[in-house]
DNA sequence: CTAAAACCTGACGCTGACGTCAGAGGCAAG
DNA sequence: CTTGCCTCTGACGTCAGCGTCAGGTTTTAG
């Protein structure tokens, strides 16, 4: 599979695949003319890769914990950094919630006050 | 209150709070000598900010957002950017809930190669 | 064979939420 | 009065994850 092709199936741009090489991420076998080839598992491979970036892992850190993802092998170094991961995420994901539920509150209130016409209703109606 | 004040009471630095103010976020009375003041409820708005920015919404969607907020009234345009955040941080919720997972398989899986023994523990002990 | 599409390597641009530095003015304490 | 901390206004720096353009090669379709 050429890259173009990787780019379509996991769902991200070309460019991002050859900045995920530069930053060691995603390696790749090239042709003899220099193009790059990747095998079916780099879209799964990428798609974690995005996954991991989403939840707020810097390259530096994806690239320290990718190995043993896929070998489900670590020191004890890199299993706290998991473990240190995976309570941030845990967290953020509880501050979320709470931003949410915040949120929901607001709409609440804000949309008893349209339907109770106890604001003023000075909004087009169109 | 003065700006320095502030900033510990909220945790944020005296920068982000002068960065608020130009964004419209944070208003301040100003001494005659120019010197920013604050009420006590300023507290909580600057919270408040911090935990939207840290939701992903930029500057300018929290400018839109923080007078309903306080007001609780809302024109059907703000509702619907009120609830879209709302469901945009529904869906990270998610995708985090989904990583973190993951990342506890491979904790699991990576914590029973070690206690097992069966992988190649090379690593220093110390 | 040829034109279009895809790929290559640099390398600069962009964005947002601040950090940081410079130079100058205020403010309570001794 | 002056020492030392706080504050002020610019204004440039940072960082990451790409976007984008330039100029050239390779692959593919007809």
């Amino acid at each position: 599979m050429r890259i173009g092709e990787l780019a379509v199936k996991a769902g991200v741009s070309v460019r991002a695949l050859r900045y995920y090489e530069e930053q060691g991420l995603l390696g790749a076998a090239r042709t003899p003319s220099g193009q790059r080839t990747y095998p079916d598992g780099a879209v799964d491979r990428v798609v974690l890769v995005q996954q991991l970036y989403a939840a707020g892992l810097s390259s530096r850190r994806i690239l320290e914990l990718l190995p043993c993802v896929y070998t489900s092998y670590a020191t004890p170094q890199t299993l706290a950094l998991l473990a240190s991961e995976r309570d941030r995420i845990d967290a953020q994901i509880t501050g979320l919630a709470a931003t949410r539920d915040r949120l929901d509150a607001v709409i609440a209130a804000a949309t008893a006050s349209v339907t109770d016409g106890c604001a003023p209703n000075h909004y087009p109606e169109s």
